[in-house]
RNA sequence: GGCCCCUUAGUCUAGCGGUCAGGACACGGCCCUUUCACGGCUGUGACACGGGUUCGAAUCCCGUAGGGGUCACCA
């Protein structure tokens, strides 16, 4: 039996941290026992998949260096590998599985269902569907009514979930939900989708994140309906934020665009990853990702929550830059740091601004730094607090995360509206805005400084700023 | 809250019954150096707690506590 694994991202936002650890993992897996890597995407989520999305997702895997052998652009001899493509297998197979008795159809509206919940909340029970449509006999002849497609689940026994890394994990039947398989936008679930795909992609082990466990049995139980054979589970460890919660954007960077922007070499980027609970057996802590293919083994993975420390990553970066002879430094500069087509979209804005090229580095530094200093003072407005301004930060930085097309007309448009919606004046806003992603108060205009700058640069530099705000002592 | 997972220093980890509990990041000191970095040396610092099992537990078992995840017609 040969090995393949499989990555599953679902395009939408930008490309993850996490996509990239789970991939390595997969990755590593596949080439130690010359297998295969497949990339699926995951994108049966009608409103929030974009294809520009997709497009930042091949461009991240391939700059950290996860080559994929069979994939939406690549193809492969188990296609197509976008799911929004593969329609007809999930609505086969959710019939298949209303004809063995083994799903049915369900007619609750989600007023039902929200109410539904409402009660179970303020009973303080256990929240889930009451498979109040489990029993209907007239399911049939009202096919034509909207309606979504559940899994049924057995009422009673166990199910067993069989984890490489965990061993036996037991859940009780029926604390699980009749799943939703089929929406009734007729696109498949999560849940409905990756069974059908793993199977008839032929996958044979399933590594994916820790927070996927207790689905699993509801995956498990599906492979039975259908009368497959499951894959291997493997639940790798989930990243962390400093907190020890699941790392977010909130708490750092989590977009592969920022690493890259901010000149982290991919070797480098895979190799602090591969760190996140595995170690060689020799406990090299650099090395080339051909050494942990080599090495590569389940059983030398450390199940607690690994925090992504931003600092150790840097350090292990340094040693990788630091090794580069200065032909290569210089490549590596210009192709991100200093590339032309960066310095092309800075110069507009710089341009009018200085009258002598000597002055364009001090003038436009804060295009090509890393962290910025920001001065309390310069980052509070007259007549706001520290703590408002923090507060306000924090508003703008969850206002940041929903903004798709980070492009200076949106953002005036945004920030304007962001103004209004919290009862600020612009220049109440905008000037301590300006010092938090540039940390300085003369710089070219603030919207196209922020386009240019990217909406990871502006998130991190926010972050930072609210950081030094939030040491300020009240009073 | 129910269910599930996890638990060695601030952080990443080694350890798989007998170790002075090892390494790395960060932090402090010293050396190198015109400065700053790099590099070298060095220091502070951990087995969550309580019961067992055992001649002997960081290692095995059971509790407790803590942390996390999950409870969607999102993945």
């Amino acid at each position: 039996m040969t090995v393949r694994v499989r990555i599953a991202p679902s395009p939408t936002g930008d490309p993850h941290v996490g996509t990239a650890y789970i991939g390595l993992f997969n990755y590593a897996f596949a080439k130690k026992h010359g297998g295969k890597f497949i990339l699926r995407i995951e994108d049966t989520d009608q409103t929030r998949s974009t294809k520009e999305s997709e497009q930042m997702i091949y461009h991240s895997l391939k700059w950290v260096g996860l080559e994929w052998d069979e994939g939406p652009d690549k193809g492969g001899p188990h296609g197509p590998y976008r799911q929004s493509e593969r329609l007809h297998h999930y609505k086969d197979a959710a019939h298949t599985l209303i004809e063995r008795g083994e799903a049915y159809r369900c007619f609750c509206t989600a007023e039902r269902l929200d109410e539904l919940r409402t009660k179970q909340r303020a009973a303080g029970g256990r929240l889930g569907y009451d498979r109040h449509c489990r029993g209907l006999d007239n399911t049939q002849a009202r096919a034509s009514e909207p309606h979504v497609i559940r899994l049924k689940l057995p009422t009673e026994g166990k199910i067993v979930v069989q984890d490489k890394l965990r061993g036996a994990i037991e859940f009780d039947a029926a604390e699980i939900d009749d799943q939703v398989l089929l929406k009734t936008d007729g696109f498949p679930t999560y849940h409905l989708a990756n069974v059908v795909d793993d199977h008839m992609m032929q996958i044979t082990h399933v590594i994916r994140a820790e927070e996927w466990i207790t689905s699993t049995p509801k995956h498990v139980q599906l492979y039975k309906s259908f009368g497959w054979q499951a894959p291997e589970f493997i639940h790798m460890p989930l990243l962390r934020n400093a907190d020890k919660s699941k790392i977010s954007k909130r708490k750092n960077p989590v977009s592969l665009n920022y690493y890259e922007r901010a000149g982290f070499l991919p070797e480098a980027m895979l190799n602090y990853l591969a760190l996140m609970g595995w170690t060689l057996p020799d406990q090299r802590e650099k090395f080339p990702i051909k050494d942990m293919i080599e090495h590569f083994s389940f059983d030398r993975i450390s199940l607690g929550g690994p925090v992504f420390d931003l600092a150790k990553l840097t350090w292990l970066n340094g040693l990788y830059l630091r090794e580069l002879d200065d032909d290569r430094y210089l490549g590596v500069l210009r192709g991100h740091v200093l590339s032309d087509a960066y310095l092309k979209r800075v110069i507009p804005l710089v341009k009018e601004r200085i009258d002598k090229l000597e002055d364009f580095a001090s003038y436009a530094g804060f295009f090509f730094s890393g962290k910025v200093e920001h001065k309390v003072e310069e980052l509070v407005a007259k007549g706001k607090t520290p703590a408002e301004t923090k507060k306000t930060f924090e508003l703008l930085g969850e206002e940041f995360d929903t903004i798709v097309r980070w492009e200076a007309k949106l953002l005036d448009e945004r920030l304007r509206a962001f103004c209004e919606k919290n009862a600020l004046k612009p220049k109440e806003l905008f000037m301590p805005v300006r010092v938090a992603v540039t940390g300085r108060s003369a710089t070219p205009g603030l919207f196209e400084t922020m386009e240019v700058l990217g909406k990871e640069v502006c998130r991190t530099r926010l972050r930072d700023a609210i950081a030094v705000l939030a040491v300020v002592k009240p009073g």
